[in-house]
RNA sequence: GGGGGCGUGGCGGAAUGGUAGACGCAGCAGACUUAAAAUCUGCAGGCCACCGGUCGUGGGGGUUCGAGUCCCCCCGUCCCUACCA
């Protein structure tokens, strides 16, 4: 009898595979289909074990398609522009395309080791002119539509790098890589119009009934659909041009407890009053500059400047109202201005108090409660109850005194819009898309700067525009614009000589469309009309959390943008059937202290029983995010090479349900290679024992073959892979020690070689074979349950007495409820607890499950 | 501040309102072996007057014949998000 090794079977069945096509997608009428698709990888350089729970979490259910008679799209490309190339250039003087280049080739070997069921031949990169020359004509499309547009816009601006930093580049107001005082300026950039859907977006969330609750919510709030009143105070001898202050409110029935007005340091009137007040343009400077550190404006004191000036209010124009510039009021929501109504919220109270303004409340408890209550006014703390707790109105103006918020709320906008104060409007957080980034490594937005013509799309013959080759990262900013000749074209309009946009695509517009581009990666266009309408949606999205919003939400809009352009089908706009977030492998960091009281980590390798190799004692962080300077980093590629891909790929499945953390262990991972090598063992036992007759144990073999078929079923198609998993590992043991012949043995191991392919396909491929089975067991029928082999002919029932479990029966599997019910009650332990001859008040049978004497 | 997840043996976890702890790890005992490894066979929540009983799913209430599961309150923990008017 042989042994299992792994680094035999793997590479000849990967080879296997490969040779037989067995991967490539073809389109089969008939045959139904189905998209498994996992969020493609950036190409940093080498897998991590991460990427193998969740490639194999989509090969599983891959294969298991496959297996069940799909045509099935399973591909997989890179999402390969960004920053990290050119860091790498600015360290290593390597050029981005060669340095992602060589990154995809080593990735790309360490995924054919994983044995994965992908259709390589589909494989496209972002950063190829095939695929975004595509991405170019669409944005022409989205132009032509009125779907992208350009408008100025405050960014971070790095002084030193010379570029612009995303919100989370700038730490405590520095860049992140100069350290340079980050600077507000303001650019014209590109953006997406897909504040156009906010509504749809948001609205079409609920039909998504095989997305995880917490996704859609996620994008709820960030899309933040809020109902108010926008309306105007009018200035007291405001400064020239300006006569009022809009305002947006979602609390109108607070009106009445209005106590100031707030306005943002970049509102214009803000801006107007500094030009002629040196403190105020001070103030704002200061504001300027915090402007987006993180967790500080938390606890950054709420600062106002009294302007001096004042508004009136609508309701009464003889009672005017202060106006502050706060630095906590933000300009680009709402309309950047306020106002305050201390008594109702937590922050205006802080501010009056701090500020001396009055407070005064609208509405109070509405009865009971009222005992303990202190008004605002009285230094209670803001009285901010839910919008659909029932209040009593003090200085309400519509609607009955005592009232929801949500009623009052109703009745003030109707009773202001009656009144000719403001109107009700909806805003939504949800901002239009900026796309521009000033870098080289990226698309190049196909546009044409023409002094006479302005802005000109560039003609859809002339793309892609390609990227130059040859530029180099020794000056800091965007290469492109450093190019001697690259801008240099005429104008497509007038022909006369002009320059190119230098600036390229966030990398999120890359990820937003590749799904769709997979179903014709090949194609002159975006995408061919009948391959997108039979392939498309995915019927099955996995991937990270952490993209929760911003990847899917712009999916979401780029596949209506792409339906609005013709290149999807209607059917198409919610691309994502089903969603599927996994979570992360994690393991134990290994830490002491140094002399000064300093962290150190060490590698799993340097401890052993908690002590490092001269005796200290370890501290064990558990279930750790892993991370290469904590040194709890597990590589795939050793772990492949110790115990084989087919071990990786069970043990990531393992234990933990797929949408939790699991924690990596050595011990877990031995564990696995062992139970590996037990099948295999148990299996080749199997097919070496002599030919004997039928056995009495072979029938409770097969039922529980087919008990296993049905639960491994049911784990895989409901993502439960760790039940999956233990199932087959109860099944093996039941192989194991049964005492059936030979045949129904055979019958039981090419099940569970079956049952087990898609989570580790090499040894099965390899055991299939040895079994005698027909082809490829990646190609083989899925093995159905015979719903009659399911149900056991006795059952036991478990006997309750009063709730509490005091004794069992077993019985008849159809036996009759008075049957059970007249055997119940002679049972010792029923006889002894009624103690000679009562009654019980109540016998309840529940039919196949349990029974329960009340006393 | 807002939102969400989670809380079950030494550990990871399982359980359509119906025998809590499946399965795995670690542990213990035994078999095989000169020995070890490997393998195989068992045992295994706590406590007690141990053929039985009792307590047990973060804590406290409730609904139910029956609650890890449903409802209310509280505690802990992790994640996301945030001056959102």
């Amino acid at each position: 009898m042989s042994r299992y090794a792994a680094s035999e079977i793997e590479p000849k069945w990967q080879k296997a595979w490969d040779e037989a096509g067995v991967f490539a997608a073809k389109r089969v009428e008939g045959k139904p289909k189905y998209y498994v698709l996992e969020m493609f990888p950036y190409p940093s350089g080498d897998l991590h074990i991460g990427h193998v729970r969740n490639y194999t979490m989509g090969d599983v259910v891959a294969r298991y398609k496959i297996a069940t008679g799909h045509a099935v799209l399973h591909p997989m490309g890179w999402d390969a522009f960004g920053l990290p190339a050119e860091n790498a250039s600015i360290e290593r003087g390597i050029h981005p395309g060669v340095w992602t280049r060589q990154n995809i080739a080593n990735m790309k070997k360490q995924f054919a080791m994983l044995g994965l069921s992908l259709d390589w031949s589909r494989e496209l990169a972002t950063c190829d002119p095939e695929y975004y020359g595509q991405q170019q004509a669409m944005f022409l499309d989205f132009l032509e539509k009125g779907l992208v547009y350009r408008k100025n816009a405050v960014v971070n601006w790095d002084p030193v790098d010379m570029t612009v930093l995303a919100n989370e580049q700038v730490e405590d107001g520095k860049g992140w890589r100069s350290g340079a005082q980050v600077e507000r300026r303001e650019l014209t950039q590109w953006f997406f119009k897909i504040s156009d859907y906010s509504e749809e977006l948001l609205e079409a969330l609920d039909r998504l009934d095989n997305w995880p609750d917490k996704v859609k919510l996620m994008q709820r709030n960030w899309i933040g659909k809020s109902r108010g009143l926008q309306f105007a105070f009018s200035l007291v001898d405001g400064p020239e041009g300006h006569d009022r202050v809009e305002v947006y409110t979602t609390r109108p029935d607070t009106l009445l407890g209005a106590s100031f007005v707030g306005i943002s340091p970049d509102h214009p009137l803000a801006k107007a009053l500094e030009k002629a007040n040196a403190e105020l343009a001070e103030f704002n400077a200061e504001c300027r500059k915090m402007g987006t550190a993180e967790e500080e404006l938390e606890k950054a004191e709420k600062r106002g400047f009294d302007t001096g000036l004042r508004v009136r209010h609508p309701f009464d124009t003889a009672w005017e109202l202060p106006v502050y510039v706060a630095n906590f009021i933000l300009m680009d929501y709402g309309t950047g201005a306020i106002f305050g109504c201390p008594a109702h919220d937590a922050r205006d109270l802080e501010f009056a108090r701090k500020y001396e303004l009055p407070v005064v409340s609208t509405f109070a408890p509405a009865m009971g409660e009222a005992g303990t209550f202190i008004l605002p006014e009285n230094g209670g703390p803001a009285y901010v109850p839910p919008k659909t707790e029932t209040v009593r109105y003090i200085k309400g103006f519509a609607g009955d005194e005592a009232q929801t918020g949500n009623d009052a709320i109703d009745a003030a906008i109707a009773f202001c819009e009656a009144n000719g104060v403001g109107h009700g409007v909806t805003k939504f957080r949800l901002r239009d898309w900026g796309l521009s980034r000033q870098r080289y490594w990226g698309c190049p937005i196909p546009v044409v700067h023409c002094e006479s013509c302005g802005v000109v799309p560039e003609k859809k013959e002339n793309l892609p525009v390609v990227l130059p080759e040859d530029v180099t990262f020794d000056r800091p900013g965007n290469a492109l614009s450093w190019h001697p000749t690259w801008r240099d074209v005429p104008c497509p309009s007038c022909g006369k000589p002009a320059q190119r946009e230098t600036d390229t695509m966030d990398t999120f517009v890359d990820s937003s469309w590749y799904f769709a581009r997979f179903t014709s990666p090949r194609a002159e266009t975006p995408t061919e009309a009948a391959e997108a309408e039979y392939w498309m949606n995915v019927d099955q999205y996995i991937g990270g959390v952490e993209h929760a919003i911003l990847h899917l939400l712009y999916s979401r809009f780029f596949a209506r943008a792409m339906h609005a352009c013709g290149h999807l089908p209607a059917s198409a706009i919610e691309p994502f059937d089903a969603l599927f977030t996994q979570g992360m492998v994690t393991h134990e960091i290994y830490m002491t202290r140094d002399a000064n009281g300093r962290a150190v980590y060490h590698l799993p390798s340097a401890v052993k029983d908690g002590k490092l190799a001269d005796g200290t004692e370890v501290e064990i962080i558990p279930s750790a995010k892993m991370s290469k300077s904590k040194k709890n980093v597990v590589d795939p590629v050793d772990i492949i090479n110790q115990y084989g891909a087919d071990t990786a790929r069970w043990f990531v499945l393992s234990d933990s349900p797929p949408e939790r953390d699991v924690e990596w262990t050595a011990s877990g991972a031995e564990a696995t290679s062992k139970h590996l090598a037990r099948v295999w063992r148990i299996v080749t036992e199997i097919v070496e024992a002599p030919e004997d007759g039928a056995k009495p144990a072979d029938k409770d073999l097969l039922r529980e073959m087919h008990k296993a078929i049905h639960d491994v079923t049911m784990g895989i198609e409901s993502f439960g892979f760790n039940t999956s998993v233990a199932r087959l590992y109860a099944f093996t043991s039941a192989l194991q020690k049964s005492e059936a012949g030979k045949a129904a043995k055979l019958e039981a191991a090419k099940a569970l070689v079956q049952l087990m392919s898609p989570m580790t396909p090499h040894l099965a491929e390899e055991l299939w074979s040895v079994l005698g089975g027909e082809g490829l067991v990646t190609e083989a029928a899925w093995p159905k349950a015979d719903p009659a082999m399911l149900i056991d002919d006795e059952v036991t029932l478990p006997i309750q007495i009063n709730g509490k479990r005091r004794s069992e029966i077993t019985v008849p599997r159809d036996m009759a409820k008075d049957e059970i019910e007249s055997l119940v009650m002679s049972d010792a332990a029923v006889v002894r607890a009624l103690e000679g001859g009562a009654s019980p008040k109540k016998l309840i049978v529940v039919p196949g499950r349990i029974v329960n004497v009340v006393i």
